[in-house]
RNA sequence: GGCGCCAUAGCCAAGUGGUAAGGCGACGGUCUGCAAAACCGUUAUUCCCCGGUUCGAAUCCGGGUGGCGCCUCCA
């Protein structure tokens, strides 16, 4: 069975082949770091994540780029706002990604590559194109030739002639052509310079990433991701300066996740329409802000809301409710060494088998979380079940490979069901109070049982009577 | 205006030619002192509308309607 995902440039479903066997070549898109970022920016960050670990569990050994613009008008802008360095507004805003890529329980990719640190690979390359007039310098910048790339809007499904007429020059620019974009822009007055051939400057917007995903992955390589709104025209200029300078075809899947909604309408920081992700987590656990990510297919546009993500918080207890009464009847879940895949001969029984080919099936699929997820919930229920019945060797067995497989699963879409819940302490004051209800309750005084109940919940704590125990967890 | 995507139950969401996964919610039952959790069952004769192709369509084609994205910075 072989992995099938949708290029966004052909528009074709295609069989997976990478560039080199057994090894992948992956760059998504990052932020421009201008600000915090937002619940839109950490999907993108989570789609490629479940793009590289799907791709590692089918066994490649995976490169990963994800990169940072660190040098753009609105950074200097923010930090001109600010009187202070432009590198500072953009480490602020770097530490704040990475300290929630690790919160959602993304991988770190292997290299996260700063526009300002690869100046001379950028030069190389604008270099390249001027060799080749596929860009010419004029009044201190450097521009693109767009009309010399006769596939420029392959991507977009846009043609040379339609933009040409909603083109303008804007004023300051030295273009011979409305449509070609800036790979170097002069320095300005006040404003961050690198020494170049055409005079002091800073990269355009676009360049970097042609010039950065070439050095890391090679001038062809496997997947190119980032969201919907990049494609044009940052990708549409990505793939003209970099297939024009090499003569080779650049990314071989394109794959672009949906956006991320606030009542209808895109999350964008332009427009002041968003939620930093800061602010989410503070609220809501990042298991289930990625769990809920995960939930619609990437390609999708997904609904950003408190009612999704009391859903998905809901449906995630499910999840780790089958883990618990797994764990309560065999004991805590020793976790597995090693990142091999669990087999169909662990598992246990016919349902944890059809689960896990299912899941394959559905990752295997253009990435199918939503789908794979679906499947989870069927073990679970099965998981439930057989927690519920008396104990033999076989439901033992069903057990076990069940909890292992679901384990296992949830893993492989960075869900951890193993991890305990953020905040577990009961305090002391309610643990007094329990027992003083499992007092009156063995007095069979249920009225005085109920009250107590009440305060407790009230305090914050659920409670489920067991036939020898009482489980106090936090209410959700 | 141009290009593109989407429309599945109360809500969310899989499903791209073979007769509607899954989650949330609701309702009924089992369990329970009562609950909670869990389990069992019910909750879309039908997939925005109208035509067409086909033995057969949510799935393909044509035409509507509605929503969104891009065309300027955007994950």
């Amino acid at each position: 069975m072989s992995l099938r995902v949708l290029d966004n440039l052909s528009r074709e479903k295609r069989d997976f082949v990478p560039v080199q066997t057994g090894q992948v070549g992956m760059y998504v898109c990052g932020m421009t770091v201008q600000d915090r970022p937002h619940v839109g920016h950490m999907r993108a960050a989570v789609v490629g994540d479940l793009i590289r670990r799907t791709l590692l569990r089918r066994g490649y050994r995976v490169t990963y780029v994800n990169n940072f613009t660190d040098v753009e008008d609105k950074i200097l802008a923010r930090a001109k706002e600010e009187g202070c360095d432009y590198l500072q507004v953009a480490q602020r805003n770097m530490t704040c990604y990475l300290e929630f890529v690790d919160k959602l329980n993304i991988l770190r990719a292997d290299h996260y590559p700063r526009a300002t640190e690869h100046i001379p690979e950028i030069q190389d390359l604008v270099q390249r194109l001027i060799q080749q007039d596929f860009a010419y310098p004029s009044g201190g910048d450097v521009y693109f030739r767009v009309e010399r790339f006769p596939r420029y809007g392959k991507l977009s499904g846009r043609k040379i002639d339609e933009l040409r007429s909603g083109a303008r020059i804007e004023v300051g620019e030295n273009k011979d052509n409305p449509l070609d974009f800036t790979l170097w822009k002069g320095a300005r007055e006040g404003e961050p310079s690198w020494p170049s051939p055409w005079g002091p400057g800073r990269p355009g917007w676009h360049i970097e990433c042609s010039a950065m995903s070439m050095k890391y992955l090679g001038e062809n390589f496997d997947f190119h991701g980032g969201g919907l709104d990049l494609i044009f025209p940052h990708h549409e200029n990505e793939i003209a300066q970099s297939e024009c300078a090499t003569g080779k075809a650049f990314a071989n899947f394109w794959v672009h996740n949906g956006l991320v909604m606030l009542g209808g309408e895109k999350m964008s920081k332009s427009t002041k329409h968003f939620f930093l992700i800061e602010d989410v987590c503070q609220k809501i656990d990042p298991r289930v802000v990625r769990f809920y990510l995960l939930s619609t297919h990437f390609r999708s546009p997904i609904e950003f809301s408190e009612i999704r993500l009391a859903e998905a918080d809901q449906a995630l207890a499910r999840l780790l409710g089958a883990v618990q009464a797994a764990n309560e009847r065999l004991g805590p879940t020793l976790p597995r060494d090693g990142l091999d895949p669990v087999t169909p001969e662990e598992a246990g029984s016919e349902e944890a088998r059809r689960t896990i080919d299912a899941f394959n099936e559905a990752l295997d699929d253009d990435f199918n979380s939503a789908k794979g997820l679906g499947h989870l919930f069927e073990l679970a229920r099965a998981m439930n079940r057989w927690a519920g019945e008396r104990e033999t060797p076989e439901f033992r067995t069903a057990l076990e490979g069940g909890r292992r497989v679901l384990v296992d699963l949830a893993g492989w879409l960075g869900i951890d069901l193993l991890a305990p819940s953020e905040v577990c302490e009961v305090p002391e004051a309610v643990e007094e109070l329990v027992r003083q209800r499992t007092r009156a309750r063995a007095e069979r005084n249920w009225a005085e049982a109920d009250r107590l109940r009440n305060v407790i919940q009230e305090a914050g704590y659920s409670l489920e009577d067991r036939d020898d125990q009482t489980i106090v967890r936090p209410l959700r």
